[in-house]
DNA sequence: TTGTAGGCGTTATCAG
DNA sequence: CTGATAACGCCTACAA
């Protein structure tokens, strides 16, 4: 049926072994073998199967990329795309596959790690930070398995993430520069990391221009459209009310916009809007929305290339990457009305 | 180092094909030896290696996801997370894994015939026919290959897609039954089939309910934001301007409405707009479009099944699955003012 | 430089 | 029911 490396052993005249120095290039192969070898694998078709050579070599040249799939508002889910993009532009010339395993509803005993790792099925792991928990990375590092975070973890481990922390500075800064200065705070719930860093961010920046910090101006919610737009309804009736607001989400100022609409509260005029994040709406609101572009591609090719070093060992430290955002200025900063 | 089916034989004082057995929950095992088997794995902790299974079997437990990471406004991007989701949800459950291949950067050599199929990594494939074109799906078809293509395909093959034919007519008719008299159609490009379904939907609508059809009111361009904006000034401007829009995607609905929106033309009240598609933009535009949903978690479903079917030979007949879209009515096309 | 033999961790086919 | 033994297709000493 399939041709092996048997067969054109066979049909070269030579042993298996000789084959297979031609496959991996092997400098003690004449040229003159290799080239008649390689003439005669050409002519046969011969394709060498990567499940032998996996066992022979125990590896499978291919790493797996965890998601739980169930999370539909999931960080992986609006970056997904770019990201996988970024990890296959390195992984992909090297020879390695990619593997999706949704962590979702395996059990314990159907567990990523029984099915993927311990299973030898991946040379090494990519996943975000909501998905590999402290407690696997562990279970990871003491099988000395090779892994890579996107997202921050704690310190023993390697991640790459963006600086969300700096955007919440530049998103705060940049209303307090343009005029604005009474910027709020919505969406997030209060144990999430990503939202204390961002809030952090934005409390830097109200500090540092030395500005106080309205607890009442820091709204925890889910950071959808439905609890942007009651969070900003319940804000913005009020006497003293914010000039401004730094959002958690794209979803987040989407409800704010709607809020400041039907409250006849005009943007910029009267309310200044920054959002983190650049997709999927920035663009397309009306105003356009200030954002945050991140360059998630970047993120990809990073944590890619970090695990390869960490599978061929050139590199086993743990290391930690902080991109930072680029600040896309729109209309819905533009300034307050005077 | 790593725990073998030898080491439980041994320990367990069987042989190794005992093991096996056991391990597959053959029936000509006592259950005595069985449960004393499964009780030593447990304690060593073994865990069988999917590659050495892969090549005794001659199957490799995974399935190929197709996918061209070039292309940014891909179908396949903006649903990709369902799909996959839907496929997963089919396949996880089976134990097979999925894999990811881009198809971009491979040149003939290092193409994915080579590097998944022939080679032995992947026991199936499903790909949109955007990569799956219908040279590649008769290389399949010659060497027997199981797949499945998520966009519709000449006719030898299994494919799903949802009904982009039925989606025009749907859009069209709704605008006409809202009320608007003179629909035009934006977006697409003529050489694409997913425009020319969309079209003939269009034009379907048009001739049952008796109204002639423009071709000037058709307009072909990128169907991205600005080359939507564009073709609507130069529609909208003109004196007999159509009433209302078909629009190929939600990005071309947002130039519409823009273009609109800058030449004072209201909408819903002067120009009714329904739109392909339900992400990103529909609920988030103003006003809200109309449009189309469908369900791509049901189309990888259904692809997965399929190609599941095809893999275990229990139906090796190319079927095909048209989904039916979902109108979801919004403000854009309340209709017009009287 | 090439060939021989054994191993990678399973499954499958027979005997017993 | 259980156990040898030979695949599966490739790699890697070590020997020639």
């Amino acid at each position: 049926m399939k041709v092996t490396i048997s067969d054109v052993a066979r049909a070269a005249n030579v042993a298996k072994s000789t084959v297979s120095k031609v496959l991996n290039d092997s400098p003690k192969i004449s040229n003159e073998t290799k080239q008649r070898v390689r003439e005669i694998m050409k002519q046969m078709n011969y394709i060498p199967s990567s499940i032998a050579t996996g066992l022979a070599r125990q590896s499978s040249q291919t790493v797996g990329l965890l998601v739980d799939m169930s999370k539909e508002s999931e960080f992986l889910n609006q970056f997904f795309y770019n990201i996988i993009g970024g990890i296959e532009s390195v992984m992909g010339p090297l020879g390695y596959e990619l593997t999706l395993c949704n962590i979702q509803h395996h059990d314990a005993e159907d567990h990523f790690l029984n099915r993927l790792v311990l299973n030898q099925r991946v040379d090494g792991i990519i996943a975000n930070n909501s998905v590999l928990t402290e407690e696997l990375a562990k279970e990871l590092d003491r099988l000395n398995f090779p892994y890579v975070s996107i997202g921050e973890m704690e310190p023993a481990a390697s991640w790459v993430d963006f600086d969300n922390e700096a955007g919440g500075r530049m998103l705060t800064r940049h209303l307090l520069e343009q005029g604005y200065c009474s910027p709020a705070f919505i969406g997030g719930q209060r144990n999430e990391r990503i939202f204390s860093r961002r809030l952090s961010g934005y409390l830097q920046a109200l500090k540092q221009s030395g500005r106080l910090v309205r607890q009442d101006w820091i709204v925890n919610s889910q950071a959808d459209e439905h609890e942007g737009y009651r969070s900003a309804l319940r804000l913005l009736v009020r006497e003293d009310r914010p000039d401004s607001v730094v959002c958690m989400t794209n979803y987040t100022a989407f409800g704010v916009l709607k809020a400041a609409r039907e409250l006849g509260i005009e943007v910029p005029g009267q309310l200044g809007i920054a959002a983190f994040d650049e997709y999927p709406l920035s663009r397309y609101t009306t105003p356009p929305l200030t954002s945050l572009n991140i360059d998630t591609f970047k993120l990809g090719v990073t944590s890619g290339q970090w695990l390869m070093d960490h599978i061929r060992e050139n590199c086993t430290a743990s290391r930690r990457l902080l991109l930072e955002p680029e600040l896309i200025v729109r209309e819905s900063t533009a300034g307050p009305a005077r």
